[in-house]
DNA sequence: TCAAAAGTGTTGGAGTTACACCCATGA
DNA sequence: TCATGGGTGTAACTCCAACACTTTTGA
């Protein structure tokens, strides 16, 4: 028999949307294996924290950055993913709205940027399949919960919604379909504001209903595209 | 900064189904902790297999039993859930077929059977509450992926697939809707033979098509309900 | 007054639901 | 011939997809 203990670390996955484009946060190794190589952000787990706070810590450590979103996104356990030995990793998944987006790095890092989701650089370890399996969960969950929201501000216009959904799923989107679907669900509050800026009529801003979401949660709430 | 290496176990929630009844399966435990205590089948995982192959490995071991289907379901990571010390336990979801139901135990185990899933023992750990998810993953995953055929031996009538989804969802389903429904995703073969055992007209008997799902999976099936 | 983006309704068709009677078999 | 479970069709309705013009603003 083999010994037990075995090496464990935790991932991050962080998704930020700003002007039309999904961005993927990384982090720039400071030390080896993969030094120089860009990374997720992420690291040992400590003895007497739990897997969610292991990664609370090192994205406020490695990113100086704390999210609203997160949630557990697979556990990859290879045994050759890590040439240190055996390290298996559980990933989470999370999201970051736009003004959260500052990132300050240190611990082991050498700087934390955000890079376009169609740009990536060349990643450490077996990171680009997690991130694959990643974008696959966001892309699958934004069509039966109402997580697109965490990815924009606290108000939006309805045609950020919109833009945040098509780019998403990668196809047009009818806009008047979609606002008759999204204003169905009755979770958005229009405010009486309006966003004034560039070109062309003003938008009416929106917000999301949390509260009410959590209520309807609780009878099963069925949210679809 | 404490030891970064902890012990890691994979724990698995089999179920199986037979004359309308979810069933799970579960073993007696023979070592400390929690001997005597019933819980799911599993153990450390060593040092040059994956996870899932760690897995098999327990459940062939523990059980006897060898599964179809398998996928990984969430990680249990919270430092207090063992008292042993840190472990961490990577949960699978698994289906068997009532053709494969015959165990057999051994290694560090009592016995292992059958439990009917609404009359459960008290379990060791937090086996509990890893069954539940997985319940929660079962009845949400079998209305859009047709893994309900993997608790099914391979042929079947219309009706036991009817009463198996019926069981799992908690509530009837309209016979004729329910067998258009079916029919018009062209995933089953209707076979010549048909079962006469017990009262009644003798039912025609189906086959599910893996070939043919496999090829509309490329293509992104929908299946719904 | 032009350019740019926001906002708004209707209609046809597809898909879902609701619903009840006849069929094949063994006892 | 009766009891048991298997098998089938239609009509109303709901939901979704397609589609184009008007409004508000700044330049």
């Amino acid at each position: 028999m083999s010994s037990p203990k075995k090496y464990i670390t935790v991932d991050a996955v962080v998704f930020g949307y700003e002007e039309g484009n999904l961005s993927l946060l990384l982090v720039k190794r400071g030390i080896e294996p993969f030094k120089g190589r860009w990374a997720l952000p992420g690291g040992f787990v400590n003895d007497n924290e739990s897997l969610e706070n292991a990664v609370e810590r090192e994205l406020n450590e490695e990113a100086g950055i704390t999210l609203k979103y997160l949630e557990q996104l697979y556990t990859f356990g290879e045994p050759s993913r890590d040439p240190r030995g055996r390290v298996i990793s559980v990933a989470y998944l999370g999201l970051v709205r736009p003004d959260a987006f500052e990132l300050s790095a240190s611990t082991d890092v050498i700087e934390a940027d955000w890079f376009n989701i169609n740009d990536l650089p060349k990643l450490a370890f077996d990171h680009k399949s997690i991130i694959d399996k990643a974008l696959e969960r966001l892309r699958a969950k934004i069509t039966y919960q109402p997580i697109g929201f965490e990815l924009l501000n606290t108000t939006f216009s309805f045609s950020e919604l919109e833009r945040l959904y098509s780019s998403l799923l990668g196809r047009p989107i009818d806009r008047r379909n979609f606002r008759k679907k999204i204003m169905s669900f009755g979770l958005l509050t229009q405010l009486s504001e309006k966003r004034k800026e560039g070109p062309g009529r003003p938008a009416s801003l929106f917000q999301f209903d949390e509260d009410r979401y959590k209520t309807y949660l609780e009878k099963g709430l069925y949210f679809e595209l």
